[in-house]
RNA sequence: GCACCCGUAGCUCAGCUGGAUAGAGCGUUGCCCUCCGAAGGCAAAGGUCAGAGGUUCGAAUCCUCUCGGGUGCGCCA
């Protein structure tokens, strides 16, 4: 039920019967053609610039086309005026009731109230998190997480088929460090004095992983070569470190579905090697030499021949290297094989959710998709910037426990899953975000997500107050569907039925544009609204939402208020945030 | 040197993929409330959308250049 798009059709409609009827001339596209709610609400309803689009293919001045466009949209169905105003704008002033229609469509659908089919099933996948297993998650990756689960939540919404997946960095000299980390851990376990040199992860988190691998094999690796215990250690520790991750996740109701082994990329077959021997078939690696950065020198900078991949033929800078110069594969190499493998696994659209720092890595893994996908498969990067942790405006401390960082752990068990997912989302991701601890907890107006909260939880306590008035009233919301909403006439209830009908495009808007920020801005104007107009009550008692000699006034005021609340808790649950019924 | 992101009110940020007179919160100022419809309300002031060109009916939005901030720049992941 998304009244701006049902307009766009019909005016589409309206193009091609003008077209056959000869009134207009062939080769309209539609698709230019744009309805959406005028920024000034007193200009009306619904705004196109349909004429303003088409006046120069229709051959036609933009005037001349709105009139015979206004005159056609004037015969719809619950229009109740049409005018042409500015260069060409067409202003359409709908009937009240298909605002209330939109509620009624509201109260029955629930849940799944927004959600649509525009993504006809298709195949998304969304990489996000893939924090390397060698220590807890910091809150910048708190920040990917939130944002890659809640584009997840969206798309699914939007009707895309989505795959949440973490790759896990498992096959790089990192986890070589982690399992020599460890080590010394076991060794301390086994009663050793340690010291841990520069180099290695200094944090306490390693402990346990000591502590475990002391249990189980007692000290058969302590005099062994590094070779002999590496394997084990280490892959003990990426073991246990993801299970510490998992558990991070869960704590913010995060979950993926996949969990992609680097490592499985060349064990039992070597995928990277198919790939690049793809890629070399079609002349897209070669053998050459690459100029030093200009910038910032190299000191160990040695001028040799290595394989490259051809990415300037799809837009990049330089062509990048895949193999390091003791003949192992750079990370590119692996990633352009996994890349593949997603969209081989059935994924044509990837999303990959990345921290800041990987900005200079867009181009060159958008130019990869492109080679191995045929032009086929579509990647979007999204890169999410930094947090700044703030407590009363104050930047917080790094703990040492952790090893110099703030733990997404210790965030979350301070303030709750619902503030940090909510105030992540609060934010364009490519805006750097604060975060004040203090400030996500305050019960006031300058906090979103309490703001938000409220909002759900104060609709909720008018509908207990109703009850406490009409102790038989039905307040299911089928029941609430069916109530006279004719008597919603103030400007105020007006408005806020014209917001609720906005939400089904917002939702298609954001999992378009994959930007989950504007449903938590859209959110806070809904809450704002209700607000406003439950404090209206104060002032004029004959817009209060329950009143007392009026049943039926009541249940429309109730109807109202619960498309409120659902849409509300709509919304947070595609940010992933609970939608609460009182605030304690 | 090059690439990418950003630059909007004093501050923190929106601005619905090019629409009409650029919006909100905080802060400031002025009224009201502070008798649980509690976790405040109403209103005002505040702008060269970093700057200059260009594209077109129309630009904060797209293109070019300049300035300013951030990030990154074989064999790290």
């Amino acid at each position: 039920m998304n009244l701006f798009d049902d307009f766009q059709r019909r005016l589409a409609a309206i193009l091609a019967r003008l077209t056959v009827e000869g009134r207009l001339p062939d080769g309209l596209d539609a698709g230019k053609v744009v309805v959406e709610p005028p920024r000034d609400p007193s200009h009306g309803d619904l705004a196109t610039n349909a004429a303003m689009v088409l006046s120069k293919d229709a051959k036609m001045n933009p005037r001349a086309l709105a009139d015979l466009l206004v005159a056609e949209l004037d015969k719809e169905p619950g229009v109740t005026e049409v005018s042409v105003a500015g260069p060409g704008f067409i202003n359409v002033r709908l009937d009240p009731s298909l605002f209330a229609g939109v509620l009624r469509a509201a109260l029955r659908q629930g849940e799944t109230f927004g959600h649509s089919d525009r993504g006809k099933g298709i195949k998304v996948n969304v990489e996000y998190v893939s924090a390397n297993p060698t220590g807890p998650m910091h809150v910048g990756h708190g920040r990917g997480a939130v944002f890659g689960d809640a584009l997840a939540n969206l798309l699914e919404a939007a009707g895309y088929d989505v795959t949440r997946e973490y790759y896990i960095n498992d096959a790089g000299a990192q986890v070589d460090v982690l399992a020599r980390s460890a080590h010394l851990r076991y060794r301390e376990a086994l009663g050793e004095t340690i010291a841990i040199p520069e180099g290695l992860y200094p944090g306490d988190y390693l402990k346990p992983v000591g502590a475990a691998l002391a249990k189980e094999v007692g000290n058969a690796l302590i005099d062994k070569p590094e070779a002999e215990w590496l394997p084990l250690v280490r892959d003990t520790a990426i073991s246990m470190m993801m299970d510490m991750i998992r558990t991070d996740l869960a704590q913010l109701n995060i979950r993926h579905e996949v969990f992609f082994s680097e490592r499985s990329l060349q064990k039992p077959t070597d995928i990277i090697a198919t790939t690049i021997a793809d890629l070399t078939a079609r002349d897209l690696v070669y053998v050459g030499r690459l100029a030093p950065p200009k910038g910032a020198p190299i000191e160990d900078w040695e001028d040799r021949e290595q394989t490259l991949f051809r990415s300037t033929a799809y837009g990049d800078d330089v062509d990048r290297p895949l193999l390091k110069s003791d003949g192992s594969y750079t990370y590119f190499a692996s990633d352009i094989a996994y890349h593949a493998d997603k969209y081989n696994r059935g994924s044509s659209v990837l999303i990959d959710v990345l921290g800041a720092d990987h900005g200079g890595y867009v181009k060159r893994m958008k130019a990869a998709v492109a080679a191995v996908t045929g032009g086929r498969g579509e990647l979007d990067c999204k890169l999410c910037q930094l947090v700044r942790l703030l407590r009363n405006g104050e930047p917080v401390k790094m703990s040492k426990r952790a090893g110099d960082f703030v733990t997404l752990r210790e965030v979350v068990d301070e303030v709750g899953s619902d503030a940090v997912r909510f105030m992540m989302l609060f934010r364009k991701n490519d805006a750097t975000l604060d975060f004040d601890l203090a400030k996500v907890i305050e019960q006031s107006k300058d906090n979103a997500v309490f703001y938000v909260q409220y909002a759900h939880a104060r609709g909720q306590s008018v509908k207990r107050q109703a009850l406490a008035a009409f102790p038989d009233l039905d307040l299911a919301s089928a029941t609430l569907a069916d109530a006279d909403l004719a008597r919603l006439t103030d400007p105020a209830e007006q408005d806020i039925l014209r917001r609720i009908s906005q939400f089904p495009r917002i939702v298609d808007a954001a999992a378009q544009a994959h930007e989950p920020h504007r449903i938590a801005f859209y959110l806070y104007e809904l809450a704002s609204d209700l607000h406003a107009l439950w404090n209206k009550g104060k002032e004029a008692p004959h817009l209060r939402f329950v009143m007392e000699n009026d049943r039926e006034l009541t249940t429309s005021r109730m109807a109202l208020v619960q498309g409120v609340a659902g849409v509300i808790a709509v919304g947070l649950a595609l940010l992933g945030v609970s939608a609460p019924d009182e605030m304690r």
